[in-house]
DNA sequence: GATTAAGGAATTTTT
DNA sequence: TTCCTTAATC
């Protein structure tokens, strides 16, 4: 390492052997498989400033990684290790793969055969809009059995991110709609027509049109020429389309370092295809393949659980991981009698650690399904124990804000007939048929304001005025201080809210939580792209800063605890039919994707770690009997597994049995080969 | 054409 | 229980 030595790169000393062959890498591919706990931010982060010191203009580095949060994360660190200071990683490209399509597509806007003013719908959006072209297509009018809004996204969804055909999927994820292709075809096409007249995007549509866009070689050569560099974080995490745009990218230009580790995959669901770290390699020829097997995380016996429980996957990259952190506790596997008594052992150890000097940020509960914490979070809110709770139901899925939303991005485009139905819905004497009639008046001006040329109902006169009257103030407010703008909202929408939903003071913070979030931001636009692509994910997390310096327990969904690590983590609801959940048994794959879950799960801590499951699980609905069922422990907790864990038990008697733009062709061919995908 | 009432179906994970 | 669709009424 004499190069080292006269760049003066101490700093790289901090890391292993492994770790640092991955950072100095030169030139080509490089896949690093990092196992759990491995160092893997770290050596991403020191890899970032390692090009800077050497030369690349941090411009010029493309880092993608799965939410935002975790690319400010990298760069905060790449900028504390090295010599190259925050002022150089402050302009190195980072976000999440939508949100850079998102910048990619604005740029080339016109290439694309986009409006400049495009706005993006989120998942809620596109399902309305979907079911919207199935009702005028008349498809399923008297057929229950017609697949419903989200089934139809999920479908479209499916073939566009795996790039598959209907057929195979339909035949292999939703079988029970195969009767119906025909019809579906039909919806999709209409819907993709649709989107493109509206001016507005999917979730997929922002990496279809970025992928279609690098198919020119001419924009290739464009966008893919900014690039000296490209990394990508949690690549086991990648779906088909985005190793395609990969691909598009490092056409002329083969420096690209993916990071992942094939046995944490827990996306498939959202058509996240394991084969594209496997065949690593075999994509780009000639990548180096670099290993991470050092665990800095876990305590050793932890690490044998988790090592036992993986070793049931089938295919793997990573060999066993080990630890130097030789002492500490083995994981615990508690059996509870029922949901309660889990709720009872999980405060009372929390509290426990809590008293030994474990503050309660430093510990975490983790769990299959968002609403598989709803009576610890009653326990908790009663005990007084504050926490955060990442993941499940989210804040913006709730109606009150997505109405409030709805104004700020008929706006921005007027043509987002999903945003104006929502708005024109509620006002008092217009259904959908009127809504429907005003779109289309409103749309041919592309100006809100046209709103006032409208003669609404007699029975809608009453806030018509009031309504005309705000989008003339929101024009007129221009793209700036979208706080205002939404204090405006508020002011028009307030007492509509009041009349229409229950508990208005609640959902009044919430509005008021958009202010606040709308306060930093200096443009509407930027404001509504970051509330899509990347929203807030915890409630608390947009909540003023009162608590700031309170401290507060973690609950997680087991998905969003990626990447995480706390010194306590319990795994509630390890029973099967939880984990893995009923939903996904159906065949081999998707159960080998739930005890990743579980290894995910279970991963995440340092030093304590305890596994719990109810033996009883009592009737949601019916209350007034005391009927319930009896689980099973999860399947992945084997024989082996728990030979390696203390077993005990809480409210039982006993242990119970173990059953248990140069080319003006661009926009034709873009826009054609999207319709195409449907004929 | 809008609103409300009643009946029926379903129930994960997230950009 | 909740969400969503459909049918009946205003």
């Amino acid at each position: 390492m004499t190069e080292l030595a006269h760049d003066n790169l101490d700093w790289l000393s901090d890391l292993n052997p492994q770790q640092q062959k991955a950072v100095v890498h030169g030139d080509g591919p490089l896949l690093v498989v990092a196992g759990a706990g491995s160092g893997k931010t770290k050596t991403l982060a020191y890899r970032v400033a390692y090009l800077i010191a050497k030369g690349t203009p941090p411009e010029r580095i493309l880092l993608m990684t799965f939410t935002r949060r975790a690319s400010e994360e990298m760069l905060k660190r790449a900028a504390g290790a090295s010599t190259c200071g925050a002022h150089m990683t402050g302009s190195v490209w980072g976000g999440t793969f939508h949100s850079m399509a998102n910048r990619i597509l604005r740029m080339y806007s016109q290439q694309s055969g986009l409006p400049s003013d495009f706005t993006v719908m989120d998942e809620g959006d596109s399902a309305d809009l979907m079911n919207v072209v199935r009702h005028e297509l008349n498809l399923g009018r008297n057929d229950k059995r017609f697949p419903r809004k989200s089934t139809c996204l999920g479908i479209y969804s499916r073939c566009v991110n795996g790039c598959e055909m209907m057929e195979p999927v339909l035949t292999k994820h939703y079988p029970w709609c195969l009767e119906y292709k025909e019809q579906l075809k039909a919806l999709f096409s209409q819907y993709v027509i649709r989107k493109q007249q509206r001016g507005v995007l999917d979730y997929d549509d922002l990496l279809l049109y970025w992928l279609q866009l690098l198919s020119s070689d001419a924009m290739a050569r464009e966008i893919g020429g900014r690039f000296d560099h490209v990394l990508v974080d949690e690549y086991q995490d990648t779906n088909t389309v985005q190793a395609d745009i990969l691909r598009g990218l490092r056409r002329f230009n083969s420096n690209i370092t993916v990071v992942g580790d094939d046995a944490q995959s827990i996306y498939s669901f959202r058509a996240a295809n394991v084969r594209n770290i496997l065949d690593f390699p075999q994509q780009f020829p000639g990548a180096t393949v670099i290993t991470l097997e050092q665990n800095y995380r876990s305590v050793e016996p932890i690490l044998e659980t988790t090592n036992r429980l993986i070793s049931q996957a089938r295919e793997r990259f990573t060999k066993d991981l080990w630890s130097a952190r030789r002492e500490g506790q083995r994981p615990v596997i508690v059996t509870c009698r029922d949901e309660a008594t889990q709720d009872q052992f999980v405060v009372a150890k929390i509290l426990e650690h809590y008293e030994q000097g474990i503050p309660l940020h430093k510990q975490a509960v983790l769990f299959r399904a968002g609403h598989l914490s709803d009576s610890l979070e009653i326990e908790l809110t009663r005990r007084n124990i504050s926490y955060h709770k990442y993941g499940g139901l989210r804040f913006l899925e709730a109606a009150h804000v997505k109405d409030l939303i709805s104004f700020l991005r008929v706006t921005e485009n007027p043509s987002d007939e999903i945003a104006w139905f929502r708005i024109l819905q509620m006002i008092e004497g217009i259904g959908p048929a009127t809504a429907a009639k005003i779109i289309t008046h409103v749309t041919k001006s592309h100006d809100p304001r046209a709103l006032k040329t409208f003669a609404p109902p007699a029975a809608a006169k009453a806030n018509w005025t009031e309504l005309g009257q705000l989008m003339d103030d929101l024009v007129t407010a221009g793209e700036g201080n979208p706080a205002a703008q939404v204090q405006r909202i508020r002011s028009f929408y307030d007492d509509i809210m009041a009349q229409r939903y229950e508990n208005a003071q609640a959902r009044r913070r919430d509005l008021e939580h958009i202010e606040q979030v709308a306060s930093g931001y200096k443009s509407r636009r930027q404001l509504l792209t970051d509330l899509t692509l990347d929203p807030p994910n915890s409630t608390s997390d947009i909540a003023a800063n009162p608590l700031k310096d309170e401290d507060w327990l973690v609950l997680s969904t087991i998905h969003s605890a990626k990447g995480c690590e706390w010194d306590v983590v319990y795994v509630i609801h390890a029973s099967d039919g939880c984990l893995p959940s009923d939903m996904a048994t159906d065949n081999d794959k998707q159960i080998e994707e739930e005890l990743r879950l579980a290894y995910v799960a279970m991963t995440r801590a340092r030093n304590f770690l305890y596994v719990t499951w109810p033996l009883r699980y009592y009737h949601r609905w019916g209350s007034y009997t005391d009927k319930h069922v009896y689980s099973q422990i999860s399947r992945f907790l084997n024989d082996d597994v728990r030979a390696s864990c203390e077993l005990a038990s809480f409210g039982t008697s006993g242990y119970p049995d173990d059953r248990s733009p140069m080319d003006d062709d661009i926009v034709g061919r873009v826009r054609n080969q999207i319709n195409s995908m449907w004929d």
